[in-house]
DNA sequence: TTAGAATATCGTGATAATCTAATATTACAT
DNA sequence: ATGTAATATTAGATTATCACGATATTCTAA
């Protein structure tokens, strides 16, 4: 029986996650309130152009989703799934994490 | 209380894994007895350049590792953790997986 | 030692990722 | 309406990745 499986769709999700910042960012919105930008930049040290670029990034991949709260963007990883992945990869339980 | 996370490792652990080739590749080490070169040139009819690349590729990131047997090369999963995270990635039991 | 099978490496051109700096958007406050 | 904070987008230079073809290595068999 053949089971057919898109390795292209899951491929491009690694990619999206496979860089250390974009990678550190998801890994903060797991672990602790670290929801926005601004507070992303000050964490990483990265330019605010740079944290945004990356977040487009895995919005695209639709690793993390968004909500506008007046002034600011408030991100979020979108799913379950995504938070046992990571929680494979970091070698933590997924139960740890706020989602 | 910080923590360290070694966000570059693992980051490219994922890099290394983000290719549709490599990914099939790493799974049908685990899923079912495809060993070397040949077996994968003809499984993804990608050419064994391509797929001897690839393989260096998994090698030097340590996801996969090496045993000569006579003329061929053995390939498989270097550990159960990359089983683990492969689970994850796939939405499988990494207990199916033969390592 | 020569031939052939299995695998690895190298060189190259094409495409994609990344960072930086500058500019644009969006919403809030005055 | 204007100014300002928060975020997004764009353009360009630099570097990394990829697929392909040619060549090199390593082992076995004769």
């Amino acid at each position: 029986m053949e089971q057919r499986v898109d390795y292209e769709a899951r491929a491009a999700l690694l990619k999206a996650l496979a860089h250390p910042i974009r990678l550190q960012i998801v890994h903060s919105l797991l672990m602790e309130g670290c929801h926005n930008v601004r507070c992303m930049e000050s964490r990483t040290g990265v330019s605010q152009s740079s944290i945004s670029q990356h977040l487009q990034r895995l919005r695209a991949a639709r690793a993390v989703e968004t909500e506008r709260v007046g002034n600011e963007v408030y991100y979020r990883v979108s799913s379950r799934e995504m938070a046992v992945l990571i929680a494979a990869l970091m070698g933590e339980e997924a139960g740890v994490y706020a989602l």
